[in-house]
DNA sequence: CCTTTTGATTGACAAATGTCAATCCGCCGA
DNA sequence: TCGGCGGATTGACATTTGTCAATCAAAAGG
């Protein structure tokens, strides 16, 4: 791999508290490929060989069940995904595909493996990053068994306001179908549910989005840290 | 702590790497408590403080918000419960309560983080611990997202029964309305999913469940390994 | 033994959500 | 520029799920 992608990688918490030299060793094995969007990357049941970084552009991770599939996730520069199946050595539960044009790495699960058992910061890494993950996935969930598809579409709302800056308005970052299915729903209903928040402040052009009273919609969505602050 | 628990506490995977006199050291600054049916033990929000280790009886953990509440899983002997938020030094995202009278062990969540930062079989295990946690609420989010209700229990019986062992009739582990919310519906509407899998053979008497053809039951089902194996 | 309590069930109804089909709209390529 | 394609929206309708109230059954306690 090129040492020009380095510098990104070590953004990573994951990998910035190796030496240089681990970290290199770690790279040399590893791979980058730019891929084209809507390209299946993962398919969930197969073994977990690599672990996967996305440099630039998006991923979306999905499961199917007879027939049906949905969004898990979606995943933005600068972080791993599927972690878990690496450590684990196990089964990919969730398949993966490009939304956009994205450079990914591929690090072979078996070095990062070794490299867990030699280094103790590492695996200290690795250990946060995972506590972080399923930390997620228990909001995700409470965030799905507590509140109706309209107060899940709220408070996403406002999350996602919050991570565009000081602006009232932001654009959403994938099409909307893939926003309900991501959100539990379907796009028919998706499309009631931002009718329904109107009368709260919610404007909506094609793919911008325009809160124009914040606190009016969180009386409506109630957001709370325990379910959407995702850095904690 | 009284050093008789020692053996039991050794079976989990978490500890049986540790050498007899790290593991002591533990201990002794631990303690173990017995609680009576239906004492909440841990609050959602609260710092973690605690690793807790069920050593009998069962514990809920469950989750609320702007009044309603849901289980989200159920802890049965010998395992840990909550162990992200001790990593983390994070607040606890899921309060938990005795289901039945039981025995706990709690180790103070700062000895846990010394032993991972000094012991690195400790480390290893500990990944592994999380690593499944993850990936059994990764299954969770997809049966919950995928499936219908009556597919949801459908699988959860199969489940179910495959635990109990040879026999096509086993006892639901806790009240139908716990079920029922751990499932994500109300207790009405269990009750009609139980009638509604008549027709596959489910036949329901009080708390106790009877399979008559587990291949028609699975033929509605579809149960699948990546949804529904909790061992991988 | 009886009473009380709690959970389970049922029916009637309401609300939420999904399905299907038609239409609209913006974007891209010919 | 003009179609045509795919996603978004809308309306009508079906299904699923939740809510409320009443009733039933079983367990707990005096």
């Amino acid at each position: 791999m090129p040492e020009s992608y380095y510098p990104d990688i070590k953004t990573l918490d994951l990998f910035a508290g190796l030496t240089d030299e681990r970290f290199a060793q770690l790279m040399r094995g590893s791979y980058v490929q730019n891929f084209p969007p809507h390209v299946e990357l993962i398919t969930e049941g197969d073994p977990a060989n690599f672990l996967h970084i996305i440099l630039s552009g998006a991923v979306e991770l999905f499961a199917s069940w007879n027939g049906r599939e949905t969004s898990m996730a979606a995943i933005r520069p600068i972080s791993t995904f599927i972690l878990a199946a690496t450590i684990k050595d196990a089964r990919y539960l969730m398949s993966a595909r490009t939304l956009d044009k994205s450079r990914l790495v591929l690090i072979p699960s078996q070095d990062v493996r070794n490299l867990f058992d030699e280094d103790q910061g590492f695996a200290r890494a690795i250990v946060t990053e995972l506590a972080q993950c399923y930390r997620s996935t228990i909001k995700s969930q409470k965030d799905l068994k507590l509140r109706t598809s309209l107060e899940r579409l709220a408070n996403y709302l406002l999350r996602q306001q919050a991570r565009a800056g000081t602006t009232p308005d932001f654009e959403l970052p994938f099409e909307k179908r893939k926003l309900a299915s991501f959100l539990g729903m379907t796009p028919e209903n998706l499309s009631r549910a931002f009718k329904g928040l109107k009368p709260y402040g919610v404007v909506v052009d094609g793919s911008r989005i325009a809160i124009t009273d914040r606190a009016e919609l969180e009386a409506f969505a109630r957001p709370c840290a325990l379910i959407d602050d995702y850095s904690t």
